[in-house]
DNA sequence: AATCGAGCCTGAATCGATTCAGAAATGTTT
DNA sequence: AAACATTTCTGAATCGATTCAGGCTCGATT
């Protein structure tokens, strides 16, 4: 009635359990004739090797810890898929655990892992962890950071060049003819934040045009807040309006473009242009598709993934921060005035 | 060197490896100063418990997994959510695993939780997997279906009914004054699909009113099939479009939004009201917040674990069907004509 | 004083896969 | 035919936490 052991299999095909182990592990140096057996035998009991055991003995694990920072953000949703996307090509599922920026919990998720003696962790640290990822790898477990630097180089990372996302974003603003900007984002403990926005302002620097950039602050980057700042900013004079938005992410340009509809009469992109940042996949499902700073989510994923297999495989590696550069996705959010539909705004009220 | 074992507590705190043990399991019946000392030596050496070892001895595992349909689906991802925060209460973890509707991956990830003797499994399957769960039984592992029914009632679920969904839906619709409504949603092999409809016929056939339902079949439960089907109805001369859409979902719903935006000017809801399902977080996030039938993802996950819980404490337990009733949530893509904006269109054009 | 029970502790046996030193079988060389 | 190399196999030892039969101590009961 309890499930077959190895020791099960080796009596039923009438070899010892270590052979039945070398078929499993090393079927090369194992006889083909046994190899046919073990195999049968394997069928007609239903054997399922017990990975405790195996771990116990061989050290090895076949997963790997993933501790989010933001679940409810589509972008982070992406990036967990490029990594169990990866992971599955090698057998390793992955352990899932999201903070949702709490310090309590990202703590348990880590003692958990440790615990589990997951083979590695991938992590988009909310607190400072260094100190206890430092006593994860003395245990063996390596770490890699996810959308994050490493503070001190101690860690290898995969993240997003943010600084020249902003640039990115703003120059293509000012090449389509905007000049007043209002760039929409907090809190700016958020190191991408700051980095965005740094961005945005050497675009505006370097620009031989005048333009001018207000910042318009919000307290977190989600939708409601994005929505709020967007009937702050329609609650002046319409002659104090920006002519484009640049929000830190499009969790905020999708609150934005939903308040900037007055009268049934969507403004963006004819009064004001919008992009955001990350290119989460409702960016192109937007009323109005938004143009966007695509972050490769999948692939930084993947990436993350790969290389923590890596490190796993030789602990002397040199900790390298991956970094990849943005690419700027325009759609009709930021089309030239009178360019984005087929027929002229006056045409069409005309129902 | 390598990490602390129960012995080397043992050994520091002056005790026996049983005596250590029952201070980690049984607490009561060590005296309080045994307790102290193996305490501080655990602490001391930054003894971790080896998960591995403990699983293999006691046979329990504090990992639950879970397969997932569709990962980019936020309505997966709020069921996940739900599930996982029950789960950290209880000091257990997800194994998560995303099948994309791939019937190679289901299995690969069963085959998974099974080697990691999981202690149960939370599944919204695609393919019938009943015999395979029921392997997975007779070795301990239960599990519970999640947004499916069980066919033949052998397992427990956790779902919403869709046919009160797509009753509701269109009562709305057609209490709020419409009567020429389309129902966009496909393929019909999927069960909610049917479901959703069938409800719809229902409302449609106890109304009073003369109301006409018509079927736009769409491949796909997707952003880009809602544009298409969208870009479908648009085509037909003006005075043959329905005044109100009851998308399957809210991918479709979303999409279908894009695509009723004519010349600037959004149809939602003066022109075509739009109803959706599922209320995904982004629902309330559209451009004209969207109208939806609430399913309580997060309960739903939340639900499916305590139940699953309650089954591995009492294998004997009956297997029960649980089922919500989704809730109506009222936005503007709804509204009766003409009071969706503060400003009528007309006015609003005069810019 | 002998017996008993409660409370607390000990430490060997155990879970199942892996590992590895050594044995057995087979082939090759001198 | 002996010596040696190669290939293949064997099975006891091992990983670390849990379990449990039995031991010890000390106060209570007879």
């Amino acid at each position: 009635m309890t499930p077959a052991s190895i020791r099960d299999v080796a009596q039923r095909a009438g070899v010892s359990v270590g052979t039945v182990s070398n078929v499993l592990n090393r079927p090369g140096e194992v006889s083909a004739e046994s190899v046919q057996r073990v195999q049968r035998a394997i069928e007609e009991l239903g054997y399922v090797r017990n990975d405790a055991a195996r771990k116990l003995r061989a050290g090895t694990s076949t997963t790997v810890g993933f501790v989010v920072l933001d679940g409810q953000n589509p972008f982070f949703g992406d990036v967990v898929r490029g990594a169990e996307d990866e992971a599955s090509k090698h057998g390793i599922a992955i352990l899932y655990g999201n903070t949702d920026e709490d310090v309590a919990r990202e703590r348990m998720y880590l003692d958990l892992f440790e615990e589990q003696q997951v083979r590695g962790v991938l992590i988009s640290p909310y607190s400072d962890i260094n100190p206890r990822l430092e006593r994860l790898r003395a245990r063996g477990i390596p770490a890699v950071l996810v959308d994050r630097l490493s503070g001190d180089g101690r860690f290898s990372s995969v993240s997003v060049d943010s600084v020249v996302g902003g640039r990115m974003a703003v120059e293509h603003l000012i090449e389509t003819g905007r000049r007043r900007i209002a760039f929409v984002g907090g809190p700016f403990e958020i190191r991408q934040v700051t980095d965005r926005l740094a961005g945005a302002r050497v675009a505006v620097e370097n620009s031989t045009e005048p333009v001018e950039i207000e910042v318009v602050a919000t307290t977190a980057l989600t939708v409601a807040e994005g929505a709020a700042a967007g009937a702050r900013i329609l609650s002046r004079p319409r002659r104090e309006w920006p002519d484009a938005i640049f929000a830190a992410n499009d969790l905020l340009a999708l609150g934005l473009q939903q308040a900037l509809i007055v009268g049934g009469r969507m403004l963006v992109p004819d009064d004001i242009a919008l992009i955001g940042f990350d290119d989460i996949s409702f960016a192109s499902a937007a009323a109005v598709p938004l143009s966007s700073m695509r972050q490769p989510s999948a692939v930084i994923g993947r990436t993350a993934l790969r290389i923590l297999l890596e490190e796993t495989a030789d602990p002397e590696l040199i900790p390298r921060q991956t970094v990849f550069l943005p690419e700027l996705v325009v759609r009709r959010s930021t089309a030239a005035r009178g360019s984005s539909s087929p027929a002229k705004p006056a045409a069409a009220s005309g129902f």
